[in-house]
DNA sequence: CCGGGTTTGTTTGTGTACAAGCAGTTTGCC
DNA sequence: GGCAAACTGCTTGTACACAAACAAACCCGG
């Protein structure tokens, strides 16, 4: 008879992922109560490529449409980001970053770094790289 | 002047977590579209340890309060879960897995652990070891 | 030039996830 | 014995995340 093969739940990916997750979004509120993860991940984005249609914002950023169009929403209550009709296009919301979203990602940007730091803190800088190489072929 | 290190989102362990979660979620709802994968961390740690107090099921799958509530409730409508009223402390909640819970959770263990596998496929199995152990520490 | 397929954005519904505040209960300690 | 502290659970509000269905606009082949 086959040797079952237990289901050890700490031993998943996923429910590691999960709580690696949980515990990253909390140094990055902590650090950065402004805006959450994924709204700053929009602000980078705006900020290294430019104004980009809400659509392609997504994708740049790995969301889908209806959840970038709560991100952008909320940005946009916040003032850090714009919206505008594209003349060429009428379905296209070109989207912006404002004064005051480039200026906070600017002076958030250093930080934003640290944190990213904190989250690999338990690792040696060999095993940092090592992770982060490891982790990016899964995405 | 100092060099200005540059914020390279995709070089974000943070993005790149999220990233990875979302593949892994989608795998695992293809493989497995009856329950969510926190529902599913429910029914194996309901599995392992037995009837427990609902407080005490949160934190043993890292949910706070008011999301443990949430993922029960709906295991509950599902009749995947039960719950009961302690007559030793009243204020107490305890949960414990139906035949059904239980035969699902039996039934699909083995498909979980697939699913697993298949998040790490782009991986050796030496690099995959390597990934867990790393990942564990982070969590 | 027109009709079908695609793209873009919106809306609705469901499911995590957490903060904060409330209420009832139990426990510990004076 | 009685009260403060701690515990357990509920509720509300905010924020991702995705599926599905829809409308408007665009594009391209015949």
């Amino acid at each position: 008879m086959a040797l079952k093969t237990a289901y050890v739940l700490d031993d998943q990916i996923g429910y590691v992922l999960r709580r690696v997750t949980q515990r990253h979004v909390s140094l990055f509120t902590e650090a950065i109560p402004q805006v959450t993860t994924t709204q700053f991940a929009v602000l980078a984005r705006l900020s290294e490529l430019g104004p980009q249609s809400q659509n392609l914002l997504g994708r740049a950023t790995a969301m889908d449409a209806a959840t970038i169009k709560g991100v952008v929403d909320r940005l946009a209550r916040q003032g850090l980001v714009e919206t505008a009709a594209d003349p060429e296009d009428r379905r296209r919301l070109t989207v912006a970053l404002t004064q005051a979203g480039a200026g906070l990602f600017d002076a958030t940007a250093a930080t934003a770094l640290a944190v990213s730091d904190r989250s690999l803190e338990p690792l040696s800088a060999a095993e940092r790289a090592q992770f982060m190489a490891l982790l990016a072929r899964l995405a």
